[in-house]
DNA sequence: AGCAAGTGTTTTACTCGTGAAGAATATTCG
DNA sequence: CGAATATTCTTCACGAGTAAAACACTTGCT
């Protein structure tokens, strides 16, 4: 087929470019530019998201229960359940559910609030804390690898421009909902 | 610090940022590289789908769907079930539910294969293929808008550097599955 | 031919997330 | 004060995805 491929810098062809270029033949009159961007963060996300989720699933966690353990640890205090659901861009309902099975676990405690009855306060336990420290390093070491493909020159500008982008779409979004 | 940024067009905070500096002040041993760009492509998926979705949903088509409806779009010709999980990159089982839904709308069709009778064909009606051909161009112009906080050069960049990582995960993840 | 193994698709049983309603408690203000 | 309103969290009903079993058919082997 079309597989000029094989470079010396070994530039491998990607599915998106080849779902553009089915696109561009049946419409070329259209600007497919943005599903250059947009397709590849999703399938990028997607394929990460399986290799990623590998040393996680080794510890008996889910990436989003992983992100609430995190999101306790790095903040170094207790949070509510809504700060928790803030934190890790769940839902309210999400967050209660997950914190069941946490706290079943061993790996969350709760109190409640003093003054305001309706809040409750949750932190790690150490046991939940020592798992956090325990599986991080693994993770960013496995997350090295899968990203080794890439140059550290082009890391880190991949890195700048995502940024850019997502500071954007923060900053942004609330406003766009059309 | 790294933290010199202030660049001439006025860079954002992103959220991703913030979550990495609180690590670092956690397990300042830690290389959380990897983060920049893992969780910020995860971010950006998140909140792309959110806003992407709009337009689509005013069809009453969810990205899914419009995924497999464009596959046959792009591809010009019928696909079997099975073809179209692998164009779709979902399950077998998510694919037979989503066409019995397209079906019952009207926008595909399927017959059975004269020779092998497992096999299904599917493909758009003229309703399906109206509608598709009526929301990419919506679609696009959405995109565009969404991305156009990126300068044309870093679009460019953007893309590219994410079609290097993504041939590489492609090439490469079946056989990380550490 | 006849049966084992293989392949394409659907069904089943389950998990997980969501929005909306509900329950408990706080707050505001006449 | 106390009734209306707001807030925090949980429960419920549902939709959507998955892996594995089931089903339907084909192919290959003897």
């Amino acid at each position: 087929m079309t597989a000029t491929n094989g470079g010396p810098t070994g530039t491998r062809q990607d599915t998106v470019a080849a779902v553009v270029r089915q696109w561009q033949s049946v419409h070329p009159d259209l600007d497919t530019a943005p599903m250059e961007i947009i397709g590849r963060i999703n399938r990028c996300a997607a394929l990460l998201q399986q290799a990623e989720d590998a040393p996680l699933r080794r510890a008996g966690l889910s990436r989003p229960e992983f992100d609430l353990l995190g999101a306790l640890r790095r903040t170094g205090h207790e949070l509510t359940p809504s700060e928790l659901a803030r934190e890790t861009f769940s839902s309210g309902a999400a967050v209660t559910k997950r914190l069941k099975q946490l706290t079943e676990r061993g790996l969350v405690e709760r109190r409640g609030d003093s003054r305001d009855r309706r809040v409750a306060h949750v932190r790690l336990t150490d046991t939940g804390r020592d798992l956090v420290d325990g599986i991080l390093p693994e993770q960013l070491a496995y997350e090295t690898t899968v990203l080794s493909g890439l140059a550290p020159r082009g890391q880190g500008e991949l890195a700048a421009l995502l940024g850019e982008l997502l500071g954007e779409l923060e900053g942004r979004l609330g406003a766009l909902r059309g």
